[in-house]
DNA sequence: CGATAATTTGATGTGGCTCAACCTACGTGG
DNA sequence: CCACGTAGGTTGAGCCACATCAAATTATCG
């Protein structure tokens, strides 16, 4: 069930059972959107949040130029804008990159949910605060690492994310951005960012093409980027089969990622 | 009351007498800090949370070289680290700037509340949403804006920040800072800020010394910083009050902005 | 097959960093 | 009350990472 696994892969925890038919439940509708389309503009009250099935969405602030910066990339699985349900109102736009499926949650359920089932908006509470999480690591990122090394961490944030997800396997995924959305998301310039990934490529590091990566050398990429995944709050079993082992490593045999499939 | 005067100043709106007693009663201790000390480390398990009721805090990431970005700057009336009841650890160190008087949260009260007070549990994921929001804000300061608009930007939301909570009067505030500070903030050296501040003063803009702020020309200032402040989720009044009307303005006469006594 | 978006490369400009020195305010102990 | 140490602030010179501007090349897709 896709909608329970982000919470899978992290150390909260997946769904009770109970909870987790009460938040399947909850979602109203389905709609697929077209590419490159804004879905939710900043300052319009919204009465429903969006649960993200497929495809790849975005947050984003353009400034006064029209210069504009994403604050978050939403992967299938995520709640694009959960927040939404206490905020009333975003600060931000919400649009899709690729074309997108969705799930639509009306608020009013998400208060049935706070009311009567505490513990799953315990849960819910935590998602996004790993958003909010994800921001901090976000204004490290733009704060103190240089250009190469921004990039090399959202690569290495990405593949984690996926992974968790079952979209990738630890050295390889799909991700349909271009090199202006790395440049957004990376406070740089698209044509800066083609440099980049050249010299990630050169160093025999990573390959970004044709809208998928290559992971070459999942440790030195890291460990350029300054790349430390807590901030995910990942599984543990999530990180150790990612090769970030939280003690000494441990060889247990084990099995393969979660798959794709609903 | 304190503990309410975020809530107060936001669209949210405060607390209801029973809730306002029964979160006041949930503070089960207070403590004094030292300036410049490190509260909590990333990644250690944590069962309370922190109230700040006087001084300032901050919360940062260190990079491999010993860099320092800081990722929020807590003031008077802000929860701390509310985001550690639903994450269990921290993803980044908490420290004071200046000495600090807190009140501990253990977690357990926070679960009661969850369980027992849905409305109250609202508020404060409400509470660590706002957090979210200005995460997000830094993002969009660090990836798009240049060193005299982010310094400009850190100043107006301060200053709107404390506004809410009344120690600003809308254009002169205290904020024991230090250059070094505000370059750990703003992605920038501490010699840049010097200069920075240099130009936002001979522009006529505005002065920051001997850890006050003044503001001389508010419109001026948010224009170059491209400040926007609907992320604040303030109530409408205090933004009229600060003097960013919601829509065409409003001579409606108004009363002092609340004082800073408890 | 032609149009359009995306990527790639080069040349040049500049904002902010680095390194280094000096200055000022303040607290502490003699 | 002065001498000194230390933390913070200020200024200058030179450099480098990244932006900007411009053009060419390569997908991608009706």
């Amino acid at each position: 069930m896709i909608i329970n696994r982000v919470l899978e892969s992290r150390s909260e925890g997946g769904l009770e059972p109970d909870d987790l038919a009460v938040l399947a439940d909850s979602i109203s509708d389905q709609k697929v959107y077209a590419p490159r389309t804004m879905i939710v503009k900043a300052g319009q009250t919204v009465n429903f949040s969006t649960f993200l099935y497929e495809g790849i969405m975005s947050r984003y602030v353009d400034d006064r130029a029209g210069q504009r910066q994403l604050v978050a990339i939403q992967t299938p699985g995520d709640f694009v804008d959960l927040h939404a349900y206490p905020l009333k109102h975003l600060d931000h736009d919400v649009g899709t990159i690729t074309g997108a499926r969705v799930g639509i949650i009306p608020h009013d359920n998400l208060r049935r949910i706070q009311r009567e089932r505490p513990e799953l908006a315990r849960k819910l509470w935590f998602l996004t605060l790993l958003d909010a999480a994800m921001h901090r690591t976000w204004v490290f990122r733009l704060g103190r690492l240089k250009a190469v090394a921004r990039v090399a961490h959202f690569l290495c944030e990405t593949n984690a994310k996926l992974f968790a997800v079952g979209h990738s396997d630890g050295e390889r995924f799909n991700l349909p951005l271009t090199q202006f959305d790395l440049a957004e998301i990376c406070g740089l310039t698209s044509v800066h960012v083609n440099r980049v990934l050249r010299e990630l490529r050169e160093r025999g590091l990573c390959t970004f093409r044709a809208g998928a990566v290559d992971i070459h050398n999942r440790m030195a990429l890291a460990k350029l980027a300054e790349f430390d995944l807590d901030y995910l709050y990942l599984a543990e079993d999530v990180q150790r089969r990612l090769g970030f082992p939280m003690a000494p490593v441990d060889p247990v045999p084990e099995g393969p990622p979660p798959d794709d499939r609903e």
